[in-house]
DNA sequence: CTGAAAGCGCTAACAC
DNA sequence: GTGTTAGCGCTTTCAG
């Protein structure tokens, strides 16, 4: 009994079958499905039935197509694998599944990757409304041509001048780190995944960096004396770190480890090597992975899941039309919005891997 | 100078302004960037070169419209954090990025969610052209209803009946654990993670379980002696039963951990209690979780990320169309080729949590 | 408030 | 081998 033809209802509907069987034309179907305006509200109240009815939902490639706009976020990181980055996607998608959003993941293994995303053809703004880049670096430039090309964008764990962000206050970890060990009673301090070449840039391990060396400085320890060892962030660049630290003659009696995974191959060392943290050496992590508590690391907690949900709702909110109702009352322009700067808390997670100094 | 009108290069070029520019038509365009066969091949390459002066790459939101192919992969898993999901992911989503695939992150919270992906109005085929489940349980009938809609199906974890897969042989799992175990002496023994209820089910704490049953009942030791603990494979969950087994009057001597994650549980709890892993009490995981190495865990390795990797190219396989070349010569239907079932192997990692019964 | 019609950019028959 | 021409299913002016 269709009204039109007679196709039995095998395929899939489209916006046309609806139209037909709610008696209204597609365009109305599109406008009350999605909740646009100019439509009567018991027209709308029956094509949402109607639909319901038969299991509508839009084609997403095809509206994808007319309108440009696709529904989907992407999420940019450097690695998938890895509890930092994987944390912070899984609160992202959290949120943007629960929007209604598809999450596109893509790994960034050099730079070079980055910029075939960026470059024209790779059609970025037919494939996603918007970025979530995490731990990225994106150049102002490269910023600035991806919301040229309505893609909107937000980072997590630096800033992107102009663009909302989640991040937290990387000076004060390495402060609150310095004080800890300082309360402590300790002196001879080192840190584990320092950049030891520019010390002038913004990124995290110079802002940990300055932070720590600023908060020994506040107490009056001299900060020439703090040994740097590299440490690319990974477990095994921990535990060499800490083994160069410790074939020294005089060795530290703390040590400021960037990230909880550096420490964790410290504390390896230590344990190698018969020595206990927090008695015979103390070390303080960052981040509050997981796995801390399990060898009772000292840390500053920061709590990445939310930064990625948060993240992902920022860019969410920046993605809403630039107004709704009230347009500008009067002839100016809507003040250009500063874009969201999320600073999130960080806290002192104290356990067994630091301690007083020992005495010898 | 344009050939048709005179639009300045400011906007991206589309399939007509490569042909034009070419000097062919938009089909002769269509065949030639996709490799298709019937272009003679100097036009080919004179088609591939001016599309790449002009920067042409085929918008993805209209070639899905009209050919009803995405280029997209999704991976469907439980929850995006946890070392093994990520890593599985992270293995997944290299491979088919480099095959050109965009890649779709979906998180099923519930039981619930996995029908909504596959309710008829998500449009799972608009969306995409293949699925890698990751441990999740797909049902025969939702796992054909989805291949009958186009999109392919490969699983990490468990086996789906006619569909590749990547797994494990979780039986061997339990198996090597228990050789391991009983090769130290130890004759007292429990289970962590154990699934109290359904006892013949073929998922993976049953297929270990068994295997460990069975490991021991070959080297002649009783079964029914083997204390059972549940533990939700996270790190609480290991370490409240390690608890419970302790409280007991007369406790294990060595305790077969399902997941590495519960192991560092059960090792903390130890810790606490002043034991130390590997003399008073043994332990053995499985998995070899990047930090098992931290805490000296002994385990049965599984190359995690190679899972993903692997069940990324079956799938890419699995979507390659039917035949290539020559079609069945006689009129023999091709064989429905059996579905690949990779096996991925297991390794016994030997470290300092497992040792020699203690006398007592 | 609603409908008609013109595309969005590409692919896939079907002719030549 | 190559060109022509319908659509894919939806959104969006532009009239009423």
């Amino acid at each position: 009994m269709g009204t039109t033809n007679g196709t039995s209802r095998s395929k899939r509907s489209t916006i046309e079958d609806v139209a037909s069987e709610a008696g209204v034309s597609v365009a109305t179907v599109s406008r009350a499905m999605r909740g646009l305006p100019n439509v009567a509200i018991s027209t709308r109240a029956h094509v949402v039935a109607v639909a319901g009815r038969m299991g509508y939902t839009a084609d997403p490639a095809a509206s994808r197509l007319a309108a440009g706009t696709t529904k989907t976020i992407t999420v940019v990181i450097p690695n998938l694998s890895g509890w930092y980055f994987s944390t912070v996607v899984a609160g992202a998608e959290a949120v943007c599944t629960e929007a209604g959003y598809d999450v596109l993941v893509v790994g960034i293994g050099s730079q070079k990757d980055l910029s075939r995303i960026l470059s024209e053809q790779y059609h970025l703004e037919r494939r996603t409304d918007g970025l979530v880049v995490i731990d990225v670096a994106v150049a102002p430039d490269q910023a600035d041509s991806i919301t040229q090309r309505g893609v909107a964008l937000t980072s997590v764990g630096s800033r992107t001048a102009g663009h909302p962000s989640v991040r937290i206050d990387n000076e004060t970890v390495g402060r609150i780190a310095a004080d800890h060990l300082v309360e402590l009673g300790h002196e001879r301090l080192a840190i584990i995944g320092a950049q030891k070449d520019n010390p002038l840039s913004f990124d995290v391990p110079t802002l940990r960096h300055r932070g720590f060396i600023g908060g020994l400085a506040s107490h009056g320890l001299a900060v020439d004396d703090v040994r740097l060892e590299g440490g690319n962030f990974g477990v095994d660049g921990g535990q060499e770190a800490m083994a160069a630290l410790l074939d020294h003659p005089e060795p530290p009696t703390a040590v400021f480890s960037m990230s909880d995974e550096m420490a964790f191959g410290a504390i390896m060392e230590l344990n190698d090597r018969g020595l206990v943290p927090g008695r015979d050496l103390s070390i303080i992590g960052v981040d509050d992975h997981e796995f801390s508590r399990v060898v009772a690391l000292t840390t500053v907690r920061q709590s990445v899941a939310s930064h990625g949900a948060a993240a992902a709702r920022l860019l969410i909110e920046a993605m809403q039309p630039p107004d709704g109702q009230g347009a500008a009352a009067d002839g100016q322009l809507a003040a250009p919005i500063e874009p969201a700067e999320i600073v999130a808390p960080i806290e002192l997670v104290v356990r067994g891997s630091t301690g007083r100094v020992a005495q010898r």
